[in-house]
DNA sequence: CGCGCATGTAGACACTGTCAACACTGATGC
DNA sequence: GCATCAGTGTTGACAGTGTCTACATGCGCG
């Protein structure tokens, strides 16, 4: 494991350095938050030189846009499972439970979950994160149509009631990841 | 006023710097967002010394949070004020008046409700942005009681209440000013 | 086998936030 | 009136960052 082993003299190339930079990228997210992440700090813990990742993002908000992309497919993908594990087709209970679902995700990846909103996000236009975010999207609005054609806001644009839906727990998890962890930030001292 | 006037030798003191930073700063977040704020370059906008800044913040985090909780207050401000121009008693009224007020202003000032949420408010630990952020959750948690008191979800705990009536607006405007702006940066290119 | 192209390295550049040493200024106390 | 001194602004330095370019390496395809 030890750069000093002899069997192993450091390999010129890496062997697959992309899928490397965006698993220690993603673990710093999580242990000391999006604002801690640096291209150079990524390259220096895979023993790697600070330009090696340019070869595999172009940008550093390529590489965010890529996380975050990653990030929109797990909250779906958590999403919908805890949907599954109603077990049922009601529309009422499955709708529920896709809001608990994704507030449980956001508590449990608080970090990842702020990373979403990242600043940054902005300086590099790439389709990737906005699809991820329409598909997500799309989960619960389909479910809201279920809901909808089994009675409720019937009569209402799917679309509002849909934005409406997201809100909530989109709106509860900013407001209670912030207050964790400004709470975490102050255990610290 | 230009730099070659006679009349005015560019004193050496500035008269009101901290002022002069953080006008400047928050004009630099409402045209270019707050991913584009630097010290250095507020300290060049403004025609003094890079370092001049620091007399008066100690980080840029602490920039940062004056800025963000001056933020909260006129969030706070706007809301009430879309309250008072019910000018009804009736907590029904004003409680979806504020949740009016708050999506508007989020809206009408896009830049600075994303800088709410800026990761690096969490290197700086102080109790201002916390406090304009509580004083903010007091005025909806007042008008949430008000609407108990006339019997909405009488039963319920008012905190939870007062986070389930945050988040319906708070989630809407993040998801609708996050939308915009990606589109506005398209119609950039 | 040899060549080309993807990948990694090394150095440079401009920029950032932060700090320490110095310069200027206005107010205070004598 | 004058020295002092704290507050404010300047200058230069430092480490760190993202990004670019020229160069090195080695894998795979012809």
């Amino acid at each position: 494991m030890t750069a000093t082993s002899s069997k192993k003299p450091e390999p010129y190339h890496h062997g697959d350095l992309k899928a490397a930079v965006l698993k220690r990228s993603a673990e710093i997210i999580s242990e000391k938050g999006i604002e801690a992440l640096s291209l150079r700090a990524v390259a220096r813990d895979l023993g790697v030189s600070h330009g090696a990742p340019n070869r595999h993002f172009k940008s550093k908000s390529e590489l965010l846009s890529a996380l975050v992309t990653d990030i929109w497919n797990k909250m779906r993908d958590a999403t919908l499972r805890s949907a599954e594990a109603t077990e049922t087709e009601n529309p009422y209970v499955r709708l529920n439970a896709l809001g608990r679902g994704y507030l449980r995700w956001a508590l449990e990846n608080k970090s990842e979950f702020q990373a979403m909103s990242h600043p940054d996000l902005r300086l590099y236009t790439d389709n990737s994160v906005k699809d991820s975010q329409i598909a997500f999207n799309d989960v619960i609005k389909s479910a809201v149509q279920a809901a909808q054609a089994a009675g409720r806001h019937a009569d209402i644009d799917p679309v509002l009631v849909t934005l409406y839906t997201t809100s909530v727990p989109f709106g509860a998890a900013m407001l209670v990841t912030n207050a964790l962890m400004r709470m975490d930030d102050q255990v610290m001292d």
